[in-house]
DNA sequence: CCTCGCTCGTGAAACCTTTCACAAATGCTC
DNA sequence: GAGCATTTGTGAAAGGTTTCACGAGCGAGG
């Protein structure tokens, strides 16, 4: 059903023409062409239909795409169809923010779980989720049926963590440690680091002043 | 002195060589080879020796990289030779993550202003710094010398928003709103969209589920 | 001071992604 | 139901990034 392989940034454009797709649902809009998804997304029309095309064809030439069918395409495409089950580990202020935000559960991730070393964090409740202790790391991920973990501890205990989390067969991990994990084949880890996003920043500022 | 158009992908792959440079440097080492490197970044040696190319030779052959050298050209190749001023734009959940972290202050990285629109916040204090009204925008960027604007409101007032910052001279903006900003030439913007994230590692969990 | 082993620097090749351009197909109008 | 305006789907071209492979140069050690 799936092509064989496809570019993570194609990837990264869908979910974000999923989003514009839902708020042309909102807005009652039965069709929309490439073009007018490819303004909105920061893009081409090629680049839209391109992207559409490597998993068939479902629009109408003339016409466009039909909001609603293809926004349900993507989502079964983007592995949407079923609610994802999240942990958080480490219950510091990234996670307090993570956790707080109501967007994830919108879009479909259920935070279900969160762990964290300290004693004094442990038994606490963050947004109505019990702070557990991390020892019980592999009983809560089966407990939960979790898929994805996060991962928002220091960057010290992350690769040990991270050894822990695949052992329990999570093979989906957001890494915002600044560190570069090692995982065995089939783990997908996609790491937020911004420090270096600020650092890419910085290099801009500085190109353009060399100018 | 900067050559003409760097690929985002190597600028990333420098700062993060700069985060293993640093590290070596802690620990004594004097030299260091391309494939070290490279192990601990994730990549290829020849992916960093080309990538350490496109600014000039400062290997030697047979022995590898003077590490504390590198480490300054680096530095100066990502614009760090002078701590970055920068603004935080809305006083929510991720602002209070951001604002706490020692680690954008220990990379040079200065959080100078926070601004909010909530009458209830604007006075408060956050981390030592208090929160200012969106009001006085342009006179807070001003004032701090800002270079660099984080952005973390909601999507709704985020261009416009971006439009005043543009108009008082910035340039550089990371955003956090899961909006396509829209900026003029010179101008950079990056996104950190963590549905987004998820959204992909979805399709790396379906995907891996479909083989 | 010569040789050897090592690792850099770098064109060329391979690979991957984006853009182009146009035939094909559709809906709408008359 | 023919003609027209429109927009898709897609090979081919262009453009960009990564990998390869090897000559060049350096330090060490005898
Ligand atoms: N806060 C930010 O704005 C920010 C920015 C960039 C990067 N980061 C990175 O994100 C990560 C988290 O940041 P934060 O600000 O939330 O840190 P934090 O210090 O507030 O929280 C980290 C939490 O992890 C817990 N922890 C430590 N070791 C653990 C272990 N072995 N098992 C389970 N939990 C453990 C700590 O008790 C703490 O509660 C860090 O790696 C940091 O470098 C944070
Ligand atoms: N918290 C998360 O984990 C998370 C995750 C993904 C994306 N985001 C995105 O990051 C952004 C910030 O998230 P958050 O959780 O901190 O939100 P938040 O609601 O806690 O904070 C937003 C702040 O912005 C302020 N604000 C609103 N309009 C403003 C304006 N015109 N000028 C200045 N300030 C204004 C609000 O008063 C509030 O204090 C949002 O766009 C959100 O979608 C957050």
């Amino acid at each position: 059903m799936l092509p064989r392989k496809i570019a993570d940034s194609t990837v990264r454009r869908l979910a974000i023409y999923l989003r514009f797709l839902e708020e042309f649902q909102r807005q009652g809009q039965a069709t929309v062409a490439s073009d007018a998804l490819a303004q909105r997304a920061g893009t081409t029309s090629a680049q839209v239909r391109k992207d559409l095309s490597f998993f068939g064809s479902f629009g109408t030439r003339g016409l466009g795409y039909d909001v609603v069918p293809l926004a349900d395409r993507l989502r079964e495409i983007l592995g949407l169809g079923h609610r994802h089950r999240v942990a958080i580990i480490g219950a510091g202020r990234l996670a307090a923010a993570l956790v707080d935000y109501t967007g994830f559960s919108a879009r479909g991730f259920e935070i279900v779980a969160v762990v964290d070393r300290d004693p004094a964090r442990i038994g606490a409740v963050l947004a109505g989720l019990t702070i557990e202790d991390v020892a019980d790391l592999e009983h809560v991920v089966r407990r939960g049926e979790v898929e994805i973990a996060i991962l928002v501890t220091p960057a010290g205990p992350a690769q040990a963590l991270v050894d822990r989390l695949v052992a329990v067969g999570i093979t989906a991990i957001l890494n915002f440690a600044p560190v570069q994990l090692q995982v065995p084949e089939g783990v997908d880890v996609k790491n937020v680091n911004l420090a270096v996003e600020l650092e890419t920043l910085s290099y801009a500022l500085s190109a353009r002043a060399a100018t």
